[in-house]
DNA sequence: GATGAATGAGTGTTCATTCAT
DNA sequence: GATGAATGAACACTCATTCAT
């Protein structure tokens, strides 16, 4: 098994803290002095391994992506029955708490930090790309199998996408009362029912 | 004609310049000092009309929401013809250049504070309320003239604003290029199919 | 007798604190933080007057040479009686007390910063443009009272002044011993010399 | 043919990046890292050879006046024929090319340096002391030939040294333009006349 | 002989803010 | 109503250096 280089491990364990740091304080509170004290560690070390903070944000938003994409296939991936799959896929996609395996305000920090800067943004790019890879391979697979009918598989493929964050983004205004789930899981349905009988309605 | 004081016309303005820096440099170059620079008068000034920073964030989010709801307002209250009109609303939600009336970056970045400020995410839980009441009287309103059909209103509601909100957020991250326009034309089409035919079915 | 502003006091005070900080210590031990303390004031302060240290140093080097101008100035302008004028000229440029109004660890720093910045080096030439001027008039004023008689004014200027600068640079390296005084006692018997006789001859 | 050490040759190779960081950046911009990046090396090399930075500086001021020296020397020597080695040696000393063989910005940085660091100004001595031995001896050569005649044999050793640095700084504030070149040549006949005649004026 | 990890002091500069004018 | 002086904490980052490998 390849031996990661200690630089790797401290990296990725630098990521962590900072994660951490602005989950808990926001990206104003996660300055290099305050993620270096939250690790016990000294702030110049974060420059030995990162050169400028710039870079420290875009690997963060790196890691982070990882993290969203391999719980995603994680837990969808192995199931082999088509109709558990899709039911699995859809859950994942709708429901609180896989999406919450991100803090929001680290999520939505590093959205809104891709708006000025171009690296960020095109690491967005590439797990949405992927996302779609997916989506759309996994459709495929159930028309294949005849559980799904769309006539179009890239718009239904960009609506379920939308559609998940939409309900994220939305959510997070109320927060978890009154709202939320059920509404989830009234979108989940709709959104099933339009993958089943490709009506072209929502 | 009631007149405005002088400092609620000085802070209008002070919020107008917060704003454009905002667009233009992001959250991190929106200090004081660089507002001030920025409408040609000194730092304290900004300070003397409204005391903290935090201030005027907050105050700065309630100018832009209003802004957001006022456009929106405007567009679609006078149309009397039933079908015009829901048709025009539906335009409004899910076309690109109205939600463009207010900045990305700067929208993003009140979102993201929101999560840190209670005061914030309650301006924004009042604007998805006002929202939420517009979009349910249309509703209604269209179902007593027999051209809109749903079972559940507030799920209704909710979705659309949801779907909005969400496509908005998926495009940015790809820009105007390709996907976009004609994705969200789609979406409309949906949309209106859903509340006409009130199918249940997104 | 027009008030000086505050911040001109004020920006002179901390060029003086500059200029002990740098005689003291040197460039290298002459920081914001340092000059700051030096004068018991908050580092910020000099900001606040001169925005950046590049110009600062900028500053300080007029500041300094405008010294090295007055003080020149005061010293010879008075004297009506050519001989005797001319007598304090030379002793004002080969006299070690008279040059050493400006202590030399600040000269020289300045002097090695003009070959890294324009501005710096361009202050020098109108210095050094405002002797050689001073310098010429004193000769051809020496030479219409029949006392002083060369061929060339300018090379005349320019050997007097390099003359100057090159025992200062060269005794620098010895200190006071031995060497020095003696030297310059007897270079600036030559340089009268050949000012007087116009022999072509240094 | 004596075999250098290992480490001597490594010394000398960092001596020279040293040398030429400072000359493309000034004395600041040449810290222990930069001087490492522009040899393509780690920065604890440089310290494991010099210990401290301190001790780098010292051994290139060495290293650079080695230089000066030698370039001397090497010109001058050879030539047997007593006039034509005067004019040479004054060549040598009055012209623009020979000087610049040591930029003027790492000279001017070390002299600088001289005035806060006993070590480094100990240097510089050793090095007019060896000036002054060779120009002493080559005046009494000179004098024993008879084309030469001065009363005072130390005094016009000074005179030429102060003169030639006279020249040199005077002229970097001006750099190439105009001046320079003509005025070189012109003290340069000025000395030599001087040399000549012995008459006591420069 | 050379590199990497780590440090701690220090850099210039920006920040929001207070107070006096 | 607006500005200037002044502060002190914080910022990202660089510095020379030490130690272990």
């Amino acid at each position: 098994m390849a031996r990661k280089s200690k630089a790797a491990v401290r990296k990725r364990e630098i990521l962590e803290h900072f994660y951490q740091v602005i989950r808990d304080g926001g990206l104003e509170g996660a300055s290099i002095a305050k993620i270096a004290k939250h690790m016990g560690v000294h702030p110049s070390l974060l420059i030995h391994y990162f050169s400028t903070k710039e870079e420290m944000v875009v690997e963060l938003v790196g890691y982070m992506l990882e993290r969203y994409e391999e719980t995603y296939l994680a837990k969808v991936v192995k199931i082999k029955d088509p109709n558990k799959r899709l039911d699995a896929l859809m859950n994942t996609l709708f429901s609180k708490d896989w999406i919450k395996l991100i803090d929001d305000t680290v999520f939505y920090a590093c959205y809104y930090l891709s708006f000025k800067n171009e690296r960020i943004r095109n690491r967005f790019r590439v797990m949405y790309d992927n996302f779609r890879e997916i989506l759309r391979n996994e459709i495929k697979m159930y028309m294949k199998q005849g559980i799904v009918n769309v006539t179009d598989v890239e718009n239904a493929v960009n609506l379920i996408i939308a559609l998940a964050e939409g309900i994220d983004f939305y959510g997070n205004v109320y927060g978890e009362d009154r709202y939320s789930e059920n509404f989830s899981q009234y979108v989940k349905g709709l959104a099933l029912n339009f993958l089943k009988t490709g009506m072209g309605t929502i």
